[in-house]
DNA sequence: GCTGATAATTAGAACTATTCTAATTCAGGT
DNA sequence: ACCTGAATTAGAATAGTTCTAATTATCAGC
């Protein structure tokens, strides 16, 4: 279990995830992307989040995405120029996205690898955050 | 003139890279961006295009900008949700942006290294295209 | 070299994802 | 309960990019 996931769940009672405050709004985006882990987008959620929360608007969930990434809650990911998505999966892992199905899937590291392992980064180069996505097509 | 003779002439004048009819226009903006090899946007293409060719448009740069990528001649490369970055350098490399400088970088893989020798990839997966991207801080 | 067909360029409008604005509502501390 | 700052909301605004329709350039065949 993440550690953000975990310190989340013991704070539950406080509505705070991360110093985050956890308002209904929040909680329900937050809720719906732990629900669904396919990897939405911003209207995605809106739509769902309106069957059970009627007055929410979109800017409220943007603004609620918004919080959780920056309090480490949730992940933005990009393809290309593509609407960003979000991920609860807080472990280090890139995505595949397949062509054949629209879908998109987490790939994670093999153990033990890092970053300096496969590629030529100059020596004390401080890598904040990193991104990787691949395309094509899975076997079946 | 020969008949031979001519047809080499034509052959040899005729503007084309990988197929693609080399306009005046995609003839400059692949020069642009085969000469400042930093990683210009549409925009900035546009802005120093205009200092040789006053009349191109930017609708033009986006149209070239798409058939030379469509026709693999430059790569297009995406920072989370910031402008298109365009990069003549084919080769397979990733993306490192330095925010101290604002500056990007191209990353190498070391030696041999491949995608199954970092990742878990279900055997059979075929990728079609990848795209790495780094943020952070580079030594000095 | 002309001429017609096809493709590229152009200016500006349109589009889409996202952010901003200003007004309203909410929540937590006193 | 009340005050204060934060969150939500609807709608306007923005930025990057794509589309549209008109013009211009290029190629192939005579």
């Amino acid at each position: 279990m993440s550690e953000a996931l975990n310190k989340a769940q013991t704070e539950e009672q406080k509505p705070c995830f991360n110093g985050l405050r956890m308002t209904k709004q929040r909680r329900e985006v937050y809720d719906l992307l732990m629900e669904t882990r396919d990897h939405p987008t911003a209207q995605d959620i809106f739509l769902k989040a309106k069957d059970r929360m009627p007055s929410i608007s979109l800017a409220t969930v943007y603004n609620c995405l918004e919080a959780l990434v920056q309090h480490d809650l949730v992940r933005q990911v990009n393809f290309d120029r593509e609407p960003s998505r979000y991920c609860p999966n807080l472990s280090e892992h890139g995505h595949f996205h397949d062509e054949a199905t629209g879908t998109i899937h987490d790939v994670t590291f093999k153990d033990g690898v890092t970053l300096a392992d496969f590629l030529n980064l100059p020596k004390g180069t401080d890598v904040s955050s990193f991104e990787i996505t691949l395309r094509g097509t899975l076997p079946n």
